[in-house]
DNA sequence: CTTGCATTTTACCGGTCGGTCAACTAGAGT
DNA sequence: ACTCTAGTTGACCGACCGGTAAAATGCAAG
């Protein structure tokens, strides 16, 4: 039992994954292609994973990770004004993908939003998971939208609704992109986040 | 040369294949389970088809026309105030996801999109097959959205760039909500759809 | 030196994948 | 009657699917 990890076996069938999930679909890669790609023989990954499903969400976690260190936590820094965590979200989107494409050669999307629609109807554990993602996501919109109400910033609205209505239509953009295999298509959409509204209900 | 059909056999193959590929995804259902429901033999299916993506061609243009002749065609009636198409439209996607979860125990979601995030990095045919459907919903809003600011009913904007906004927002909207496996969510996000604005850049 | 456990290797399971093929049936045109 | 052809049948292809089991390693603690 060592606190390092003894091997990186796991996280080398893990990395390969994460690429082959993210650039092709979840049934379309194999367990055989991804224990090739990482050196790794079929009976070791069932060592370590007790599924193929299980290999997801480590896949889902390890990328939702990534998200929240890398872009995201920049983007949605407490010191930015509220409503410019959103533009700079925004913009890293555009750039990531704008990024994978020039090295991969295709827009690939997000993860998130490509599993959510390939597995939700036929996997309850993957679509918990996925969705407790979306609704992390949306929390840090929503803490943005608030802090910019009490700062004055924007007329007061219904920021649940507003931050699951801005959510969605990032994921939208990215759906549409992708049909275009074009980033650009975020740079032009992107900003018209902002102009979404859901106003508050009397209560 | 009969210009009825001599058999129904084309029409049953893609009527399961339509609603099995709606329902799951297109890599998880195969041939054989879809010739098995629609009561014919795999040779008999590839007398019709060429190949598997030939046959997802030909759902994809049932699907478009079901749209197209279905609510869609009620939502863009050219009769109704333009702004009221686009709540029509919505109204009719609630109902119509709605009404599939009830019989199905599913929220399925749009199949265009499914598709799109599936394939579209994989098989450039189908993307592009996708992306023209897209491009046709999207001239429909435009034409709403131009109809509306020659009447004056709103100001003056980027008509094709909010039309795809608004698309974009549409699919996001269906996304999350599938994530949920609950089409409450379209009710209650839908009707932003028409806070959504893009300025006209000067020329 | 031995025990024990995590890891790895290799071979294997039944089933399904998309797709092919040759033989056969049935009906329409001549 | 004969031919042509669209449609249909069922057997078959090699490859791959997710998953299993047992034997072999390596390594660390006693």
């Amino acid at each position: 039992m060592n606190i390092n990890s003894p091997t990186d076996t796991r996280s080398r069938i893990v990395a390969s994954a994460k690429s082959r999930f993210h650039s092709r679909s979840y049934a379309n890669v194999g367990i055989q292609e991804i224990c090739e790609n990482a050196g790794v023989q079929k009976g070791s990954f069932y060592h370590f994973f007790p599924s193929k499903r299980d290999l997801a969400l480590a896949v889902i976690d390890e990328f939702a990770d990534d998200w929240a260190n890398g872009f995201v936590a920049e983007a949605f820094d407490p010191a930015l004004p509220p409503m410019e965590r959103i533009d700079y979200l925004i913009d890293a989107a555009y750039f990531w993908q704008k990024a994978i494409k020039e090295v991969h050669g295709r827009m690939l999307g997000c993860i998130f939003g490509n599993l959510t629609l390939e597995v939700s109807t036929q996997d309850d554990i993957l679509r918990a998971k996925l969705l407790a993602i979306f609704t992390l996501a949306k929390s840090r919109f929503r803490d943005a939208l608030d802090q910019a109400v009490a700062e004055g910033v924007i007329a007061p609205l219904d920021s649940a609704l507003t931050a699951e209505a801005m959510l969605a239509y990032l994921e939208g953009v990215i759906l549409l992109a992708k049909s275009q295999n074009d980033p650009e298509l975020l740079y032009r959409l992107g900003p018209a986040i902002k102009t979404l509204r859901i106003e508050l209900t009397s209560s």
